[in-house]
DNA sequence: GCATATATGTCAACATCACTGACGTATTTT
DNA sequence: AAAATACGTCAGTGATGTTGACATATATGC
């Protein structure tokens, strides 16, 4: 729901409110990150790879336009990273049916089950957090995070990967 | 207010749940950070040193071992970016008062430039994510991240800047 | 069907930010 | 006086990102 359009905000909000924000935001991701890095380290593997395997067991099929759409990288960035993962047996690639130029990415079996390890931490942090905060604060919570997000990319959190833009290609 | 303590939750988390916590910090982390990334980059900085600047900034007179029990990186790898900021004149070093092993670091007028200047677009996509999600909702955010941070950091968010652990000079 | 655009990959060079390991100096504490 | 602490440095390494140029296969538009 949208606030009244006061124009002036019953949101008052101080220098002090927004640091805040700009904090829990660092210590948040810090710790958040830290455990699966740790996992990573032990097997050779760093965070982007990570990243790769959580999107690619989120969305079954991805193509490598859509995962860079998401993760932001450069393309030479992602290959190395996806070349390791399935030189390593985690993701397998498949041309497209309806677009054969496309890989069409996916887990393996080695590979959801690294994901599901790795995630594990991260979800029984958010679960801890969420039962400890109660169901409104979870909602608040989501708001709040889904407008710190780009608009153009709101709908596509927990949703359909967006098709990459037109041009996307080219563009670097 | 804590939610009634039932040993069961009413509180029941799918899957797509937590999922859907995991990536609200991906894409929120990730859209935070890429706008200051930017600037930096024009000058010859990059992210390490924002955080520095931030934490120097939050808490003038902070010291290099207070420093890096925030950051969590090596002191060799803070030494470095430190380094470039003391000689690019962004903050100033001196000799602690009580302590004079201890460096206490402030930012100089410039720094406090850089830093308002790097800080205002995190404050303002804060700002805005605030006003549209409503002060309920940004309690419910505090609540949430603060429980998704290391316990004992909890306390250390928006307060004082905790002293080292004994014997973190030594331990790596 | 040919020209062009797209999806993807590769080679090469480089920067940033982190790490490990080993030592060194000044100062404080015991 | 010895030990611990705060901080720094030198040296080497690795992960992750970047730019730029070029290659291949496939789709698409006219």
């Amino acid at each position: 729901m949208p606030e009244l359009r006061t124009g002036l905000h019953h949101l008052y909000l101080r220098d002090e409110d927004l640091r805040l924000g700009i904090e829990l935001l660092f210590y948040a991701y810090r710790d958040f990150t830290a455990e699966p890095d740790r996992m990573l380290d032990e097997i050779g593997l760093g965070r982007a790879h990570h990243r790769a395997i959580y999107f690619v067991g989120r969305y079954p099929g991805i193509n490598v336009g859509e995962l860079l759409a998401i993760l932001r990288i450069t393309k030479q960035s992602l290959s190395r990273v996806l070349g390791e993962l399935v030189r390593k047996g985690y993701i397998a690639q498949r041309p497209g049916t309806v677009d054969r130029r496309q890989r069409r990415l996916e887990l393996t079996e080695q590979g959801a089950a690294l994901e599901r390890k790795l995630s594990e931490n991260q979800r029984r942090r958010i679960a801890a957090a969420y039962r400890a905060a109660g169901p409104n604060a979870v909602e608040g919570f989501r708001r709040v995070m889904l407008g710190l997000i780009d608009e153009r990319d709101r709908g596509k959190v927990a949703g359909e990967p967006a098709k990459p833009q037109p041009g996307a290609a080219t563009r670097r």
